[in-house]
DNA sequence: AATCGATCCCAAACCGCTTTGGATAGGGCA
DNA sequence: TGCCCTATCCAAAGCGGTTTGGGATCGATT
């Protein structure tokens, strides 16, 4: 059933059909309420593809997604981030188109999706230090939001971020407040901005106390388990081992407490932990009391957040790049307590 | 840049611009090139909204999200089978379009899909025990892949899954050769149609060796951290604990080796666990020796599997429906050991 | 020389919608 | 009564490709 068969079985132009679903003005109200239900009757859908042809728009959204050859991780981060923007396309009944490419195929990715005209707009994922894909986007002239900001970048841009560097500097203080002062960062890769922010924030946090931060006790590295248990177990063999961590993320976290169990030590007991947690659906921070004290922001919320500022970008071409920075909360769980007594 | 004006720079007419670029055999071989040359020079893409609208297919896939109000967990097993899927779109030029919404307008979203078109064929996840979604795309007649199985539906379809019964009776059976005769299974929602099957495998190999299944070691929980840890901690402070676990992911086993540790046993040694192990990116079992003993059937290398069951249904028409059954690989960590002597 | 069959190209229809630019009819007003 | 305005509808022209159905050219065949 398309608009033709419709509206000659209404004894109507197409245009008028089209327009009383449509709700331009200059229809009849019971011609309207005639054709909507003739529509809903022989249960109408216009045709998407014509739509989108006949009015030059893509009433789609583009989220790329590079695949690194070397280390290829899915950030688990993104299934949730996913799944917040997704719920604001189908309720603005915009698509979601999800490009799965290798990295070296990113920016020919890109310049595609704006001249095929796939997409509207797109969100740009882990942004790192000194981005290319803002300049490129800019140069495309395809509406973006940035999910995260990349440090170095010189042209204005659109952003939606959690304020990563105060998050991280409150989690360091309150375990200064609880009288740590050997310190361990286990910290994303730092050449993604984020991680760069959260060791800034770690930094000012020990060099506001007058503490100097010893390199041993930092590590970076992809925010997988194994990672975690690696970059603790290296520190806690340390001569003068870390009495707290502060972790990059739950799952690292969960590394982190396999290293500290395998000594024979306790978490929250003898080797305090801060995490930052995402607060992803199938890897909640316990129940009523957190298994980990953590700087929490919800990453599904954040998509949610950044895809209506992009729809809201795209349906307002005039509108200047747009900027919200989310502040984490800090939860107290279990796994963090007084330094303990040497 | 589009066809016409692509045509009228190189003199001829657009019907022969887009036979020379589509390979058709009527346009001289000179001709051709000259015009590919053309259409790399002024980088001319297509317009993909004009393709579809002409050749009548979307030159996409559809993948629906269902978001359950109650617990919206988004299942973390989604982005690697994503990213899998992705690459065999994006190498035959296919879109993937993600469609999250309420569990209660799925099915008006599976309608709409077809009647307006956006896409060609979906793949359908996480299939329920005689899942509707079966009968309702046969109903409207879109080609799909379901990943897994839907017990007890009677029509034929499409599906690519795991052996998940063999695989949760190798991995009881080898428990049983270490002398485990309380085994606790720790499942997934029993609506599920893998969970289904796991529970069927382990009973198998119970029942297989004169063993009856204690209802009291058997539990069914979403496969969160926190549900593998209260499963776990319920079943170790029976009088008669189990000394092994068979546990349905990788994420839920951290959850049952923290209620393990929380009685100071030892995973491997007191209590032996095996995941199932998803082989997600960012949760590897270990290293070089894993963590888990565990079945293992990397999930993304499905996501492609099954893609290319799609694209391949898709661009034949009269293809009945295939069928893929993966065998779970078997591999032995350090979480297992032989029973404990009383 | 006339016919034929390739070969190579083009004009125009079509995909299913939106949108522009009228056309028509009826009512209000001078 | 005549004119203008508003309300309502329609024909036709896009949108940017693909595809159908020829048309012209030219060497080969009879």
């Amino acid at each position: 059933m398309n608009l033709k068969e419709l509206a000659s079985k209404l004894g109507l132009s197409p245009t008028t059909v089209s327009r009383a679903l449509n709700g331009y003005p200059e229809v009849n109200e019971t011609t309207r309420e005639r054709v909507m239900a003739a529509a809903k009757r022989h249960n109408y859908r216009p045709n998407s593809r014509a739509i989108r042809l006949a009015t030059g728009r893509a009433m789609a959204v583009g989220h790329v997604i590079p695949i690194a050859s070397r280390h290829e991780i899915v950030n688990p981060v993104f299934a949730d981030f996913i799944a917040g923007a997704g719920e604001t396309y189908s309720r603005n009944d915009y698509d979601m188109v999800l490009s799965v490419v290798p990295d070296e195929q990113e920016e020919v990715t890109y310049r595609g999706l704006k001249s095929k005209g796939n997409v509207d707009g797109v969100i740009v994922h882990a942004p790192r230090l000194d981005d290319p894909r803002i300049g490129l986007l800019h140069e495309i002239g395809l509406p973006f939001v940035v999910h995260g900001r990349a440090t170095g970048s010189t042209l204005p841009y659109s952003w939606l971020d959690v304020n990563n560097r105060r998050a991280f500097q409150r989690a360091t203080e309150f375990l200064l407040d609880l009288g740590h002062t050997r310190i361990g960062l286990i910290n994303g890769l730092e050449f993604m901005d984020f991680a760069i922010r959260r060791r800034a924030g770690f930094a000012d946090a020990m060099g506001q106390r007058g503490l100097h931060v010893d390199p041993d006790l930092m590590s970076s590295d992809e925010m997988t388990e194994v990672s975690g248990y690696r970059a603790a177990r290296r520190m806690l063999a340390l001569s003068e081992r870390p009495t707290a961590f502060v972790v990059a993320s739950m799952i690292s976290g969960m590394g982190v407490r396999r290293a500290i169990e395998e000594r024979a030590l306790v978490m929250g007991r003898d080797v305090s932990v801060i995490i930052h947690d995402d607060d992803l659906s199938y890897l909640k921070n316990g129940e009523d009391l957190p298994i980990f004290t953590a700087t929490r922001s919800s990453v599904r919320e954040a998509g949610r957040l950044a895809a209506e500022m992009l729809l809201d970008m795209i349906a307002n071409p005039g509108l200047g790049p747009q900027q919200r920075l989310l502040e984490a909360e800090l939860i107290i769980g279990q796994s963090t307590g007084p330094v303990p007594k040497p």
